[in-house]
Formats: C-alpha cells, sequence, structure tokens
DNA sequence: CAATAAATAATTTGATCATATTCTGTGCAA
DNA sequence: TTGCACAGAATATGATCAAATTATTTATTG
C-alpha cells in the first residue's frame, strides 16, 4: 500500500524531525516558559510520539540552548540572566549586519518582494495585537534574510540565538502588549531596494539593539 | 547493591553522554575524517552501546554542525568548503577576543598557573611531533580561557566552531606535521599576568588568524 | 559476442516502539 | 536526623519494520 504521508506532505519527515519542529515551536512562539520544565513522557504524550524521537529532538535542542540538561537529568526550559542576554546581544551584533550585508549583495527582486509581503502581514499582526503571529513572522523575517546570505554556518550561529532569547521575548511581548513595538524593517528593504549592503547592515544593527533592548527592559 | 560505576567515576554518566563525548573526541583529535559516513548500528557496536544512546549523542553532534545529517538520512562528516572556513574565521574573529577579554578581566594567578603548564606541555607535543597530543592540549588551552570568561553562550558557540573545523585541522597537521606550528599562546599567558585584557584580547586574535589561515593553506 | 542498461534480490542501515532497568526525590517511620 | 520504601521519570536494550544501498541477474542493443 501507498504511504499516505508521502502523497500529502512534501517528503515525509521522520518523526523525530517533526517533533523537533513543533517542540522548537512551542519554545519560540507557544506556551513554554523560561524556567518551565520539560518531561520526555509528557511531550510524548503530548505530541503522540514514541519516546525515542522526543528524546532526540530534546537533545538536538539542547545542544542548542534552548533547553538545559540540569543534573537531575531532568530537562526545562532555561532562564536568560541579564548576564546572558547581553551575551546574546554582542553576538547579535555583529553576526546579523554581516549576514544581511552578504544577503545585499546578491539579493533578486523576487527575495525583497517576498520580505515586502512579510513585513505588511507582520504590521497588521502589530496592528491586530496579535502577539503570536508577531513572533513568527517578526523571527520568518530574519531567517528568511539569513537564508539569502547563503552562509550556512553563520546562519545556524545566529538562528540558534533566537532560541535563547525567544522565550523571553515571548514573555515581554505578552507583558507589555505589542502596539508599542517598533523595528527597522522599512529601513532595511528600502537599503536592499537600493543595493546599498552597508545601509542595510546598518539598519539591521539597529534593528538588534532596539529588539535586544526590549528584552532587556521587559526582563529587568 | 552499590554502582560500582559511581565509585570509579566522579558522577555516572549516562551513557548518551558519555557515547557524546567519545564521538566529539572522534571527530575533534581521532580518526573521523571530513566527508566520512557514520552509521549509526557501526558507532554501538564499536562503542558497545544501543542504540538510543548513540543516536542522542549524533543529535547532538548533528545540532553543533560536527556532523550532518543528509537527505537520505545518514549522517557523515561535513567538509569544509573555503567559504564555510571563512564564515568561521569571521566568528572567530570576534567571539575569541571578547571571551579572553572578559577571562583576562577575572583570572587569577592559579588560572594562569594552570594554562602555562598546559602550554608547556603543548611545546613538548610539538616538538616531538604529536599530532593527536597537540591537538588536544591546543584546544584544551582555548577550551580553559573560554571557562574563565564564565560567559557560557559565547564559550557554547565558540565552542561549537571547533567542531566545524577540527576534522581539517586534524588532516592538515597530517599532512604538514607539527614542527612548523606557531602560535600567540605566549604573548596571550603574558598580557594575562600584566592584567592586561586589550593585549590578551589582541595576541589571541593574532593566534585565531595565524590558526585559520593553517587551515586555508592545507585545504587549499 | 561484448557491453551497457534495467530489473530484481540481498544486505545494510535507519526509525520506531514496547519493555525492562536504573535513577531521583519525597514522604513516612524509627 | 537517618534509613527505607515508593512513585515518577529517565535510561537503555533489543525486536520489528521500512527505506536505501549494493550486488546480482537478466535483458537489450550495437
Amino acid at each position: 500500500m501507498m504511504n499516505l504521508d508521502k502523497t500529502l506532505s512534501a517528503a515525509a519527515l521522520p518523526v523525530h524531525e517533526i517533533v523537533y519542529q513543533d517542540l522548537r515551536a512551542l519554545i519560540l512562539f507557544g506556551e513554554f516558559s523560561p524556567g518551565e520544565a520539560v518531561t520526555i513522557q509528557g511531550l510524548a504524550t503530548r505530541l503522540s510520539a514514541g519516546l525515542t524521537p522526543v528524546r532526540e529532538a530534546i537533545r538536538r535542542l539542547t545542544a542548542e540552548g534552548a533547553l538545559s540538561f540540569n543534573d537531575n537529568r531532568r530537562v526545562c526550559v532555561p532562564t536568560l540572566s541579564l548576564k546572558d542576554l547581553e551575551d546574546v546581544s554582542f553576538a547579535r551584533q555583529f553576526l546579523e549586519p554581516k549576514l544581511i550585508f552578504m544577503a545585499a549583495q546578491q539579493v533578486t527582486a523576487q527575495d525583497i518582494a517576498a520580505l515586502i509581503t512579510l513585513d505588511s502581514a507582520l504590521d497588521q499582526a502589530i496592528f491586530r495585537g496579535d502577539a503570536p503571529m508577531y513572533l513568527r513572522l517578526n523571527y520568518q523575517f530574519h531567517h528568511q534574510l539569513y537564508q539569502l546570505a547563503r552562509a550556512p554556518i553563520l546562519s545556524a550561529l545566529t538562528d540558534g540565538l533566537w532560541l535563547r532569547f525567544g522565550p523571553s521575548l515571548r514573555i515581554v511581548c505578552g507583558r507589555l502588549g505589542t502596539l508599542h513595538l517598533v523595528d527597522q524593517h522599512k529601513e532595511t528593504l528600502l537599503a536592499l531596494k537600493a543595493g546599498d549592503p552597508q545601509a542595510a547592515s546598518d539598519a539591521i544593527l539597529q534593528d538588534v539593539l532596539q529588539g535586544m533592548e526590549q528584552i532587556r527592559l521587559g526582563i529587568a
């Protein structure tokens, strides 16, 4: 008999991959908060998966810093200290401008159009006060820029940082709402259209600094 | 009955942790070369472990970029392209100086003494032409510096980069020997003793640039 | 007939699960 | 306070199935 999954989805991903993505989304956009405990069996039940795939997904996210493996062998979502936030901020401050500089050098009109669409949806989410959607789209906007740089290693490093501050960002948004949020996406897009890598890089740096400052205010 | 492991080793680490460390060492210092395939069952046999712990270790190292997960669902040690090396180099160029700057601000005389011991052993390994030992000690020297910075997130990022260029560095050493190797460890240690964070930071930057250049020459 | 290509069988490897074992912390009793 | 038992959770194994690779055979063509 033919595999239904293959006909419906593109590639029939392994369960451990699906669990990884689901758990990742739960941490970034969902309901897992800093400090919250994560049990293997709980996740297996929740996502209707076996223990082995869940285990694999957890190890992966632990390696990325999205989860922390305690001495008790228990796993939880780490709490970001102010010191940690400074470290993340430092890393983002040079990684993101570099990525966007590289992206700007090879971006196509089509790529820019896609980014503009994304940014419009983002604005609407902010206006509606739809925090979960804002979180998703904001991440997606940045993530898509990373992809355009075609620098897999730097992209992976930068992507990984989102898992560190994601849960805190979510808490901040939940507490303060979305209406006050500002970004430098418009400026970045203008620089991309103008084919000015340096300006795009500068705009993103401002965006990063603003974003990190929001979190600092939120968790302080 | 009492667990023997606990009396002998420090903590009775889980098998998946031991497998992780072993496999990590095999990639960094051992015999796994870029492009080489890694099979779950092969590792399980080799390390006398079950499939699940091996699986977990592999997922962890995949997340760190030490292994790559192909479309075939097979796993192998990735080959570092010149472009990749540039990216790694870029990241190291700002991460390591930052870490060493922070380390220099809180390093103790005891810490410095330990580093000097390490560096002496390193010199001897170079003199003896003992490449495997050189690789281990060189990594350990840097790793120990990272620890002193007390910046877990930045340390983890930087540590992870070694897994990216480790296999290539090993090949280069095997091909060119160790006698021509140079580093800036002495200068770094002097700056640490003098309590001069900026000088230590500068010295490490030179060390990183030299190291990356060695690899570039080796894989070109 | 030789050589290449296609099809098929055999083997290896990966994915997942059910189950047994070990570990950790907690509450209760001495 | 100390020791013990128990519940919840993590750990680890081997069995089973599915997918992919390799080897073998068969077919086809120049």
